[in-house]
RNA sequence: CGCGGGAUGGAGCAGUCCGGUAGCUCGUCAGGCUCAUAACCUGAAGGUCGUAGGUUCAAAUCCUACUCCCGCACCCA
């Protein structure tokens, strides 16, 4: 009996402009929701929490671009995220927003215990403000004619034509690319900054220590910002929508009147905040998870994010917990993904280049995507999303290995046996052939949970599907029948209880699916769990004389037209 | 020499940390079965592990150099 565990999971929290495409999906929520249902289902109490990301200079941007207050802007891209996870079956415990006050108020408490301890000081910066704009432009909003190439069209922080970094005080002809406007000068802006490289030697100790936990991926893009060396970084910007720099009274601070937080000094504090609002909502108790002197010590916290995102997670964020000099939680285990590419590029959305999250749900059901994403998740390296992998994984792996699996003994059961779970009949050779491969198989399963290897945890899920089809070919009660109707009996009862697990152990990857598996041949709640016990008692677990029936077709096989439609449509414009 | 990741049968991957008969899925070919979504089961062909050296009784696995591919790069999720 193992002992029950208590879990914190977050996974990079998507920021609000648009919907998410498959890369960030399969990059972070989607892992930290099969995670969190496996372990759910292994019995552990598990909390799962992501938000929406929302401040910042692009959303400010796209809601000008529509015309329409941030806030609203934010409001609507909100909704159409939570809807998306919701279609993808994300089984948040909450998805918070970072607009929302309870980060506000953590972001500024952080804030000011980080300069009590001698971690923030002021300084003054030069910054492009366009005129016309009446704003402050980030460097990749001024655009003009590249000093080094002559390209005319060069961006602030690089050129696309020669690819040189630039800054935008260097180009020629600035104007402002939100508005076009000329009208551009250097003005002098102070910022407050975090000075990271106090914190460099407490930072390096606990990557040292915590790091022994985390993937290579990680590791080594932390401890190649630590052997850099930490610098300051600005955590104010020169931005209405954020959250406000406020002193300890509350009130704005002199000088900040129109400045807010840096977005991505806010957006972890968001793993928090959006406990806090979780804890509201639900009369639960988020400091058990946050706080190590209010029982988060023995909180394992698991964070899931982009190979993007490590560098934040693992150094800037540490920075501001570790600063504050409070018993914080921080991450134990930590998962980083690569990215997924599309057809061997990269996913865009001005070039109509790959699937994004509610395209990929009015073509097929969210089980199909899940399973293709986990069970080729870039986990070692970039993974290339492709059609024809998609095809082969869902019309081999479901349809035909669990798909078939199930239809065939539900049915043969339904024909010859009434529909019902057969009392008679002996185990044999087949029987226990088919409980040495589960006793084999089963802790690998769960133990590729644990360490996150989803690829691996996939990979048996399929073997263990496809050693239904073998048992059943061992066992032949179709053969067998004709002559010895009690030793059919026994490879019904035993392929009635294998589907019943098979349902079981999809649902991490697959949730619907196997919920319909289960549904269809009757397996209480309180059953649907990873607590195995004894393989032979679970083998016939399902009461006998029990009445089940046969599922509609589970999975609908891609056929080649689709393939080359859907190759066409959202294979960018290029 | 900017940093990081990758290079294994036709395709996609595991194995590399802790050297010792090269494994999985798809595809291909042959056979079996007929309960099932033309599905399932069995077997076969096909690789010497990016290149060149080195260490070792023995290297995909350790060391050195090189080549190619991908991503990142004070800003911006």
């Amino acid at each position: 009996m193992t002992l029950s565990r208590r879990i914190l999971v977050t996974s990079a929290l998507p920021y609000i402009n648009g919907i998410k495409h498959l890369g960030n999906l399969a990059g972070s929520m989607l892992p930290a929701d099969v995670y969190s249902r496996a372990m759910r289902l292994a019995g552990h109490d598990v909390t799962y929490i992501c938000a929406t990301d929302e401040h910042g200079t692009p959303a400010e941007l796209a809601a000008q671009a529509q015309g329409i207050p941030v806030q609203q802007y934010c409001d609507e891209q909100y909704e159409v995220q939570r809807a998306a996870g919701e279609g993808f079956n994300l089984s948040y415990d909450w998805f918070g927003r970072t607009s929302r006050p309870a980060n506000a108020v953590l972001t500024q408490h952080f804030a000011q215990v980080l300069e009590k301890n001698g971690l923030i000081e002021e300084r003054v910066s030069k910054q492009v403000y366009s005129i016309d704009d009446g704003r402050f432009l980030p460097d990749r909003y001024v655009e003009g004619t590249c000093p080094h190439c002559e390209f005319e069209k060069a961006r602030g922080d690089q050129c696309d034509g020669c690819g040189t970094l630039l800054d935008p005080i260097d180009l020629i002809n600035p104007y402002s690319s939100v508005s076009g406007g000329t009208n551009i000068e250097i003005r002098d802006t102070a910022h407050l900054f975090l000075l990271q490289e106090k914190m460099q030697d407490s930072i390096r100790d606990w990557v040292n220590t915590k790091g022994k936990a985390w993937p290579n991926l990680a590791v080594s893009i932390a401890n190649k910002w630590l052997d850099e060396g930490l610098i300051s970084r600005s955590i104010s910007r020169d931005l209405a929508w954020g959250i406000p720099v406020n002193d300890a009274e509350g009130n704005p601070r002199p000088g900040y009147e129109e400045k807010v937080f840096y977005v991505w000094f806010d957006a972890p504090i968001g793993y928090i905040s959006a406990t806090q609002e979780w804890a509201e909502a639900t009369g639960k108790d988020w400091e058990s998870l946050w706080r190590t002197d209010k029982g988060a010590d023995d909180v394992e916290y698991v964070q899931f994010m982009g190979k993007d995102n490590v560098a934040f997670h693992t150094v800037s964020f540490p920075v501001t917990l570790l600063g504050s000099k409070e018993p914080w939680k921080s991450v134990d285990k930590l998962k980083a993904f690569n990215w997924v590419t599309w057809d061997g590029g990269k996913f865009s959305t001005s070039n109509k280049r790959g699937v994004f999250m509610d395209q990929a749900l009015e073509l097929l059901p969210a089980d199909y995507w899940r399973w293709y994403l986990i069970a080729n998740a870039p986990e070692s390296s970039d993974a290339d999303f492709t059609w024809e992998g998609f095809q082969a994984a869902v019309n081999s792996d479901l349809a035909n290995v669990l798909g078939n699996f199930v239809n065939r003994i539900t049915k043969y059961t339904v024909s010859k046996f009434d529909g019902v779970v057969p009392a008679t009949g002996k185990a044999g050779e087949a029987e226990d052939w088919i409980v040495s491969e589960l006793k084999a198989r089963l802790p690998q399963l769960i133990a590729h949970y644990e360490a996150m290897e989803f690829r691996k945890a996939a990979a048996e899920t399929r073997a263990i599907w496809a050693a239904g089809n073998e048992y059943l070919t061992k066992a032949e009660p179709w053969v067998k029948f004709k002559s010895d109707v009690d030793a059919a009996a026994i490879g019904v009862r035993t392929g009635l209880n294998l589907a019943a697990l098979f349902g079981i152990l999809a649902l991490p990857i697959i949730p619907e699916s196997g919920k319909a598996i289960l549904d269809a041949i009757g397996v209480p709640d309180e059953n649907r769990s990873f607590n195995f016990g004894e393989i032979t008692a679970l083998l016939d677990e399902l009461p006998h004389g029990h009445t089940v029936s046969s599922p509609d077709v589970l999975f609908q096989k891609i056929e080649d037209e689709q393939v080359a439609e859907w190759t066409a449509k959202f294979g960018g414009e290029s």
